[in-house]
DNA sequence: CCCATGTGAGACGTTGGTGTCTCATGCTGG
DNA sequence: CCAGCATGAGACACCAACGTCTCACATGGG
């Protein structure tokens, strides 16, 4: 049958757009969401049988963007502290959706769709105590910590470039060098 | 009149708990609020007139909290890096309420009450200000970031805690030796 | 040209949560 | 002991959002 190069409505850009706006308003209307799309109500529903069935979407897209970000990356390359800086770079098109995601543990009702966040959460971590295990990151923080550390830096970026707060082009930099150097000065490079 | 000393509902626990609930599961109804609380709907709602009021009085006791937490660090005393030590610490026991706030920013829809936060903003970038004229902290990060971050921080902490991720006890650690020192080896201290 | 497809606008019934009420229970203080 | 008060349980109407439907319109292809 093939596609019609019609195909007005990207889904792509209707599920980033959902998640930028429920980032911020995790109670908004299905209305709201089309209407911040750009489409109808009705187009919306046709896409997306329901409120959950767009939560689970942008789950999916979350997963695979951070799976993506993470092959990109070359976790397993190099020095560990440039593979953060690679990671941080390749997930900031998703950043506005990990943000989402991350706040909203309410998928984690479900008990399930655990697996593809573990595999993520796993591989993060891994990075980490790779560094670790190099001599290159300090040892008295968990790898656990920090990728909860960076989760949560992620986001709160991608919350800062939303409101203005902060440039968009100092996402990587600020999180990377916060993440990696802290606020202190170094006396020693 | 006086109060008796009856006052079987906690105002304070039902607000805590209300945050840690909501700041995973932000669309909890108002009778898990209650359960959760571990008292009946009817009684959340004699002593919150409803959804609104409740997270409005959870946004007050929010702003009460930082600000205290800020008062007790005297953040304009002694080495800046010890004073953001202060105000982690200070801040520890309100960090679920703060949490809950800061990823639910539908409260600034109302447009007002802005003035809290505002104020409490600008108290902690003060504090990182200092740290940069001082020369304790680097330039390159804004110190309107450095406050972000540290609602990212403290939002990840909370929840890794509350997880069971982490240790609640390092919960003050791990925020300010990531926040200030960074995950990289320190060469000299 | 006409048909097919995807869309916007709107109407409709349904559902779940809300806000308010009443009544029964259990505890405290006088 | 009794009176008073706060609570728990449940019933009730209300309402906003949801999910589904229909119809008209626009665009693109045969």
């Amino acid at each position: 049958m093939g596609y019609s190069c019609l195909m007005a409505v990207d889904r792509d850009h209707v599920l980033r757009t959902a998640a930028a706006l429920l980032t911020r308003k995790s109670t908004a209307t299905m209305d709201e969401v089309a209407k911040a799309a750009g489409i109808s109500r009705a187009t919306l529903h046709r896409h997306f049988a329901g409120r959950d069935a767009l939560v689970r979407a942008l789950e999916s897209l979350g997963i695979a963007e951070c799976e993506a970000a993470l092959d990109a990356a070359r976790p397993d390359e190099g020095p560990a502290r440039d593979a953060v800086h690679r990671l941080v770079r390749e997930i900031e098109p998703a950043a506005g959706l990990l943000a989402f995601l991350y706040t909203e543990n309410q998928l984690f009702e479900g008990e399930q769709q655990n697996a593809g966040w573990a595999r993520i959460d796993d591989r993060i971590a891994a990075l980490f105590r790779r560094g670790q295990q190099s001599g290159e990151f300090r040892i008295d923080l968990s790898p656990v910590w920090l990728t909860e550390a960076l989760y949560g830096l992620i986001g709160s970026g991608a919350w800062a470039v939303a409101e203005g707060r902060v440039a968009r082009n100092d996402f990587t930099h600020m999180i990377v060098e916060l993440l990696l150097g802290g606020a202190l000065r170094r006396e020693a490079p």
